[in-house]
DNA sequence: TGAATATCCGACTTGTTCGGTCCGCATTCA
DNA sequence: TGAATGCGGACCGAACAAGTCGGATATTCA
């Protein structure tokens, strides 16, 4: 449990893929589609998604595509994932408009919501360049400043 | 989206509840499904599968009940979320004994896989007694040392 | 202009999982 | 014996994820 969607993972391979291809001025959801081995509707339905929140820019006619709206150290996995799989929350009664459905009682949702908090800004702290560019680099590199540190 | 299921979330709220009630030798399924208003017979289940991983101790007939098999310090979050929905991976490909289905390609669980370390660091760190006694208090103790760190 | 390549977008199908219920059996104790 | 409880499998309905289909629109190129 605890899991992505498909979708969302669709999403940062494809991103991760174009931050891969700079040099090119677009992609098409096709090429990316195959380059994975993805279903090519599905995975341009998800750009589409991530088109309309502000990642990607597209461009319809022959050679056109999808390419990257900002700089990929900009974009982090949470966008991604938030854009394609909507807010995300561990707990199911985390509020959403309406607060713990009908469990008032519900007195666990307040220190789950700071783990939520801990998971997003760890996803915040990611972005597609890292995914793209560290692969091996991430090992030796940093090593030194931690992206994250909590207290609970 | 990356959420808990409401069965973890009831065992989480059915053994918080347990260790609120240490003088009670043992509390039946019914007790505590009752004071949170969540079906009995579910709980009951999740009940079982706690026994049977070692987290609680039952006892059947008359006054019978559950009962915490550990003291709530030495219970984490993590092992009751796992007990009940098994190991959880953030992405849908993270090697469960064969690795990544069709895609050698995804190059993305790579880092996604620390995420995943991490997120379960977090809950490795919360006891069922932080959520149980700490509530209010959480706030102003500890304040000092980071529990999670983690470089990428 | 027309064909080819694209994005765009909603509807639909299919399979799985989750939440929940039901029923029968075993155990304990008054 | 019988009431209260745990145990555990079978089952069901709803929600959701994954993927498909079909059609509309935009852009480019010959």
């Amino acid at each position: 449990m605890l899991k992505l969607t498909k979708k969302a993972d669709y999403g940062l391979m494809a991103l991760k893929y174009l931050a891969e291809h700079p040099e090119m001025p677009a992609l098409s959801a096709k090429d990316i589609a195959d380059a994975y081995g993805i279903p090519a509707q599905l995975l341009a339905k998800i750009l589409q998604r991530l088109t309309k929140t502000g990642l990607l820019r597209s461009h319809a006619g022959m050679n056109g595509g999808y390419a990257l709206a900002r700089d990929a150290r900009t974009i982090s996995a949470f966008e991604v994932i938030h854009s394609i799989d909507g807010p995300f929350f561990i707990t199911s009664c985390t509020k959403g408009a309406k607060g713990c459905d009908l469990t008032p009682s519900c007195t666990i949702k307040e220190p789950l919501a700071r783990v939520n908090e801990t998971i997003a800004g760890v996803l915040k702290s990611i972005s597609i360049y890292d995914l793209a560019e560290r692969e091996a680099a991430a090992a030796h590199t940093a090593a030194a400043q931690p992206l994250v540190s909590l207290t609970l």
